[in-house]
DNA sequence: AAAAAATAGTACCTATACGTATTATTTTGT
DNA sequence: ACAAAATAATACGTATAGGTACTATTTTTT
């Protein structure tokens, strides 16, 4: 058998294949680790970090959960807790959405921006620091590849998500 | 201005820039969110996933529970606890090891090994499906690059770890 | 406009993630 | 050989991750 690149006699799920999942487990938990003992004597995490993030770099007039929960393909419970915790520490603000009286408008705080920087800047070197195990002319494009994978996961997800609830749906019409 | 691909004009935290930390973030959620819907009628969740693959991928011999935290980039506390979930539901087996008394040899098994050729199938199809993003030729490439990448932030996280561990070396010198 | 469906947040639950401290055992340095 | 350091696992605490169920409000349907 001719030992070409496409005719990989590997099953699909053979150990000795790379594979996304495992890969993007190991990435994401080493980054994240590093990131957060780099950033421990602050007092915030990783996640309060991307919290952060996504006030400063949205209106500055503030965001609802629902959006912040989507921006950082969270969970509406993850993210009630998380700001919980960033209002006693003082990183963020709360006010009850002026035209919808079930939502919040959430805006980072002058404290939150100046921990932000700080942060940003940990975060900025650590990513530079990984990055650099690429050849520089194959990091944009490694990016741009990753960017779509990315964005392939997030629609598995929610398709799923549709999937059962259209399922639940269909039950419940059932049961009527 | 000349705008040439390598005059990037954007800082290097730009939300305008594709950032390496978001979207590992976004790559490692979709898809484990994906899979965790996916799989959950069957009672297992991702992790415990993952814990059954590398049981069964690794020597029959069984292998201590460092050896799986260490495969899964996970911490000693979540391999125990994940563990004793996994015991009571039957998936593995325990036994103390024949030289370290200290060590346990953990086994898969015969119906955990059931679970995991269910499991695996998902997450075969999950991944293929995600991978369609990338045109076929690309897609090994991408996976090399993701692999050193992982093993960077790995390194990163490994790295900190040091330094702190050597810094409380010190200061509990200093203390004696 | 009234009823039905969808949405924003929360409460409560279990499952990781991981820090610190502790015990039991093994390895190392002298 | 023995004391010191390292290692394997656990106990306990806080911070996410996310499922299910519930309230309050808004939007959509009819």
């Amino acid at each position: 058998m001719a030992a070409d690149k496409h005719s990989n006699p590997l099953p699909i799920d053979s150990p000795d294949r790379r594979r996304l999942p495992p890969l993007l487990r190991r990435a994401w938990y080493g980054l994240n680790q590093a990131f957060r003992r780099k950033i421990a004597r602050t007092g915030a995490t990783p996640d309060q970090f991307t919290a952060l993030r996504t006030l400063t770099e949205c209106d500055a007039k503030g965001i609802t959960q629902g959006e912040l929960t989507r921006m950082m393909s969270s969970d509406p419970n993850t993210i009630a807790s998380l700001l919980e915790r960033m209002l006693k520490a003082g990183w963020v603000d709360r006010k009850r959405h002026e035209r919808d009286k079930r939502a919040y408008r959430i805006k980072i705080t002058r404290s939150g921006r100046q921990l932000y920087r700080q942060l940003r800047d940990v975060a900025v070197r650590l990513q530079a620091e990984v990055l650099t195990v690429l050849h520089e002319e194959d990091r944009e494009d490694f990016l741009e590849k990753l960017a779509l994978v990315a964005d392939a996961c997030r629609e598995a997800a929610t398709k799923v998500a549709k999937n059962d609830k259209a399922k639940a749906r269909a039950k419940s019409k059932t049961r009527s």
